[in-house]
DNA sequence: TGTACATCAGTGAACGCGCGTTCACTGATGTAC
DNA sequence: TGTACATCAGTGAACGCGCGTTCACTGATGTAC
């Protein structure tokens, strides 16, 4: 966030900042992201964000409705971290047999979710964090959609021992569990490993077929 | 919570509130259990809670360290409602044959977890909220062991495909997402039976041995 | 090309909101003699 | 049995803490003519 001045003119020693920002939406979203990161949604302070970027709190309101506006926007972008990271999980399996390979890619993706919740505890709560609807900012793909994906190639494949229509919310429910289990220590951490992968068998036994 | 009064003499029409409370530490889990049940963990403002039952603040930290320590109570209690909801539903469970008892038992104890989440928020979200451990109140039996002696009786009849050892955290993994998801709305409740009897099955078929 | 004017994106002061906690103090109780 | 005294369980005033949001205002920009 350092001031990069390209200007033309070479005014003054110091250029004092200029009266428009230019970026401040982005600016906001960015400083309430790091917010959030370190504190969680209650971390996301609107007067923290704005005194960080060195505006005055009111210019927020030219950007957000409210407080609540800017962290519908840093959830969003929580899940897009969290969808970034699936995606790349999912590419670094490298089984060729296809049904192997489908099973394999989707539980990387549950495993890097849970594994983001425990490494990002701030950005995932502020990721699924209730919020009124008319407020959601929805982002395509979501992880939804990425564990949506993966469940086609299970079933292309035909491994899915369950109808198709509606298996991501079981999925999700056990990955998503052992997410806020472990992250809110109601689950011992020295568990971590054994629980996610225990819980991911849960899950792969519970939808598919033997193989 | 009024005026039940057991006194011997008839001094007054209305008696005055004696200066000892006589069971404050009780009436305040009680005001803010309700207090939680109404707005969740948040809602338990210490302050409101001595309103209610007509007590200055400070004297609350005769009781209690910290309003902390207030709320790690309230958290024990609400547990305490959810296992006897748990005991409940399991017993009402009408079957004979001892391994499809077993089974049914099992279904009854995670279908009652999620249904109290739901019907409960509140309370559900004091219950399992983080909290210091020094602070942490345990009790006997918790959800926890419940979920463990249904357990055990799936592995007497022989039906656990898992090692028992830890097998908890997988069930319990499937139902706290359930709950979680579907409490938050990340999951419309329209689909609330649907994913409810639907986790359900991913988690048995997950845990035990065709049969 | 120069300028009036509308619009956009900031400022800064002010408002309303109440909590958790501490501390010196006092009223009530129970018990040892 | 009566009483002095320690202890327990209250009171009430005070402290420290900063947020989200609104509103009248102003500085900067861009565009129609």
């Amino acid at each position: 966030m350092n001031d990069v001045n390209i200007g033309l003119e070479m005014t003054a020693v110091t250029t004092p900042r200029p009266y428009h920002h230019g970026d401040l939406r982005n600016a906001l979203v960015v400083a309430a992201t790091e917010l959030a990161a370190g504190e969680g949604p209650d971390g996301v302070v609107l007067r923290e964000a704005a005194r960080r970027i060195g505006v005055s709190p009111s210019a927020a309101y030219r950007h957000f409705p409210s407080r609540e506006g800017l962290l519908a926007v840093v959830g969003s972008r929580a899940r897009q971290s969290l969808t970034e990271r699936m995606l790349a999980a999912m590419d670094a399996v490298r089984v060729r047999n296809p049904s192997k390979r489908a099973t394999e890619r989707f539980r990387a993706c549950g495993r890097e979710y849970i594994q983001f919740a425990l490494e990002e505890p701030g950005l995932f709560a502020v990721a699924f964090r209730p919020s009124p609807p008319e407020l959601y900012e929805p982002e395509d793909p979501s992880p939804y959609h990425v564990l949506s994906g993966s469940l086609d190639q299970l079933d292309a494949t035909g491994l899915l021992a369950v109808p198709r229509a509606g298996a991501e919310e079981y999925a999700w429910s056990g990955v998503h569990g052992a997410a806020v289990l472990l992250g809110g220590g109601a689950i011992d951490s020295r568990e971590r490993e054994r629980v996610i992968e225990g819980t991911l068998d849960m899950v792969a036994n519970g939808l598919l077929a033997d193989s």
